[in-house]
DNA sequence: AACTATTTATAAGA
DNA sequence: TTCTTATAAATAGTT
């Protein structure tokens, strides 16, 4: 537009290049407002002037860049995850661990790789839950009343004895015989679960 | 431009919306090119249509979205992506806890010989179960909201995991079978408590 | 997806 | 910068 122009290329003239800038900076700014409201887009525009001055725009729909840029990623999921999970590795790697010598103690090796983490194993381990704390519950109930004091201190004098990794492996090692694997099948979407996350 | 219309406002129709949409995206994407390639300027352009789908333009000169956010964040002396990057950490953190969680119970159901719970330890117990239940939900809850490829993805890592960790139980256990060890049920009594299986 | 009548953006000049 | 204006570009409505 404008007395003659059109093709695209780099104005060497500072000065004429800083006043198109302002210019079409401007126009480019109005044509994405006019973009985000008739037609109910949500946009983010940065730019960075030639001299590294910062100008931005946001659709009025959109509150903040940070969440714009949430949006993006997750959008864009697998690639940006890819690189946040490069960048932890190492951390990851510690849970990982921890996790691991809880899948050998509850013999969760069996496990069909045809299993889906989808949600309704998610409701079965959640069941799961449930059962148990009720299981935990009613337990409970039926120790109150009952001789605390004395038997709170046998117990956790058994448990100082008996804390620490080494013991509970060499425990766990023990009952390898008792592999069935059966057993727990539910439980093991628990743990995927977590480990899912390395 | 055109014929008529000068107000801008959102446009009811679906299809002069749609219409409109992608001839002013082209002409915004356009325009965008031109200020960066005339004025040697630095651009990002992340849209969103009505419907969801994302376009995004970025100036030749920028070699990935990532960094240019970099660049935002460096500028505006706000954190943007490295928040994103808290976020996955403290979700981390909050895995790494439920594993320390499970851990800790199956230490306190494997000291069981027939021993007897307190109600305090019963009442922690409950409390565990209760955050793990919680956990349990909320991710089903964010499954449900999406990112499942992510998840899935990275299970199916863990299960090819798992495949090596299958192998060296069973090698263990094959060792421990020839030396003849001694079987031990308690833990199992332990975890089926645990669990509520049985 | 094309076609134009118009409106809008802007290059050059002040 | 900012304004003016001649002119190039974008696009609304239409087919």
């Amino acid at each position: 537009m404008g007395r003659g122009r059109s093709e695209i290329k780099r104005i060497e003239n500072p000065t004429q290049r800083q006043s198109t800038f302002y210019k079409r900076r401007d126009g480019l700014f109005k044509k994405a407002r006019e973009l985000a409201v008739l037609c109910d887009a949500d946009l983010l525009l940065l730019l960075f002037s030639a001299s590294g001055k910062l100008y931005h725009y946001l659709a009025p729909t959109v509150p903040s860049v940070k969440e714009f840029v949430e949006r993006y990623e997750a959008a864009t999921h697998t690639k940006v995850w890819a690189d946040i999970r490069q960048e932890r590795r190492a951390e990851l790697e510690k849970v990982g661990k921890m996790c691991e010598l809880l899948e050998k103690e509850l013999r969760f090796m069996a496990v069909d790789d045809g299993e889906q983490y989808t949600v309704p194993s998610l409701e079965a381990l959640e069941n799961d839950l449930e059962a148990a704390m009720h299981k935990v519950r009613s337990e409970k109930d039926r120790r109150i009343g009952g001789e605390i004091a004395y038997l709170e201190n046998a117990i956790r004098g058994r448990q100082v004895e008996r804390y620490g990794l080494c013991d509970k492996l060499a425990h766990a090692q023990t009952l390898k015989d008792v592999e069935g694997g059966a057993t727990a099948t539910s439980l093991g979407n628990g743990l995927d679960l977590k480990l899912g996350f390395n």
